[in-house]
DNA sequence: CGTGACGTTGACTGTAGTCAAAGAAGGTGG
DNA sequence: CCACCTTCTTTGACTACAGTCAACGTCACG
């Protein structure tokens, strides 16, 4: 049972059994990598994707100077590079957070899945345009929300995806990394980062310390988010744990 | 021959004619948008997608005080909302900035390439993925570069995909938007994209006036851009024009 | 107990936003 | 063909948000 985790909460239902067993069927054995370690190199050739059980993972890019930008986090649950598969190799670099349970499925299976799983494939193809459509939002708050904004929308998102997978109660839950981190996801500093996590801790709208965050006042967070989850492609807003 | 530019430039010669073919059948009657409409709203069910033959299209997402982002802009050759096709619904709006040439398709033709031609699905999953590229660049230039630089890539960018289908010669080419377009583009407002301008024409790197851009001095444009195309996946820098 | 990573705060700087006004350019109708 | 209007561009003065630099606190770990 490896992709329990494989689209949960976003058209799981429309994964068959059969889908299922196909694509457990083409994965290689689950491996363990450790924090902070970079697994991809842009520009080199890949042959396989990254499916992450258990873990944080990130893709970024460095600019002239060696400054790390974001470009996407990952969590339990995300095919992380599965769109190296179309692309042949990544724009980008791909490292862990914290230690990560993966397992990759190697690019010759998949073209087997694109030729006798139609269905399937077209919701792999699904779950890289997510990416993208996350891509998308991160580029208007980055574009248009002040750090405050940035900051709230960070964990809004990042919320709405661990509930999706039953990591997060819709209040409190564990994300264990560094107002660094933070942002190098949020284009800000990481001494500003602080600063504006003090403002949300002393507004009583979120805390976040040790790697735990905890949401005190939803509403206002996500009004300075302005965050709307649509573009998560969720089925519904899951309130309840639930297995598909 | 509608889809002349699709990929061109980009693994174009995957395409076979047979491909080709199967294209051009499944796509309606070429039609015509009148400039600055939007096409298509976000979260509206889509049941077909955009090829945009000519024009500039652009993709963007409105905050709470109606300012907006750009999130893509797309030019001949760009199938503009294929990730609608697994999305099922836009997470942002669709709009025209001068007057277009498209074609649309309709989704359930789109299932039967599935099922039928996997190599071609494969390279349509690539085109939709080039944008997702696209965008981690945008998300990069926002977070890292000041409005310089930010500038200074997206006029990197848009040549190199213009030259990629024949509209740029790699020194001059049309782009007819505005000064507050290229700002939503930015996440910079108008008045100081302006001012950028100014900076880079007087430093003697890019002219832009009246839609038309030049380019004085590349390499300079591309160090302030941070500039690497390795992310828009051309099959190589394409410097003569040439027809697959 | 020492060291290094992470978090916190203050003072100062600088880039970009805001507000305002006016100049060019282009289109339309009289 | 000109007058008018709109849209786009340009510039200046002022403001403010976030970056930079520096120092110090705190905690975990070896």
């Amino acid at each position: 049972m490896i992709f329990t985790d494989f689209l949960r909460g976003r058209r799981r239902h429309e994964l068959t059994a059969d889908d299922l067993a196909a694509l457990e069927a083409v994965a290689n054995d689950v491996r363990t990598l450790p924090a902070r370690q970079t697994f991809i190199r842009q520009h080199e050739p890949v042959h396989f994707s990254t499916y992450l059980i258990e873990g944080l993972m990130c893709r970024y890019m460095d600019d002239r100077e060696g400054l790390r930008q974001l470009v996407a986090l990952h969590v339990t649950g995300d095919f992380v590079d599965l769109h190296g598969y179309p692309l042949r190799y990544l724009d980008h670099d791909l490292a862990t957070i914290t230690p990560c349970q993966i397992v990759t499925v190697p690019h010759e299976r998949l073209d087997q899945l694109m030729e006798n799983r139609p269905h399937l494939a077209k919701l792999l193809w699904f779950s890289t345009l997510m990416d993208a459509a996350i891509h998308r939002e991160w580029i208007f708050a980055l574009g248009r929300l002040d750090a405050v904004g940035r900051v709230a929308h960070f964990f809004c998102e990042t919320e709405a995806k661990l509930r999706a997978v039953g990591l997060s109660d819709g209040r409190r839950f564990a994300l264990p990394i560094t107002q660094a981190d933070l942002g190098e996801a949020c284009g800000i500093t990481s001494v500003h980062m602080n600063r504006m996590l003090r403002d949300l801790r002393e507004d009583g709208i979120l805390r976040f310390w040790g790697g735990k965050a905890e949401i005190l006042d939803r509403a206002r967070l996500e009004r300075r988010a302005e965050f709307d989850p649509a573009y998560l492609y969720l089925d519904r807003l899951p309130v309840d744990s639930e297995r598909a």
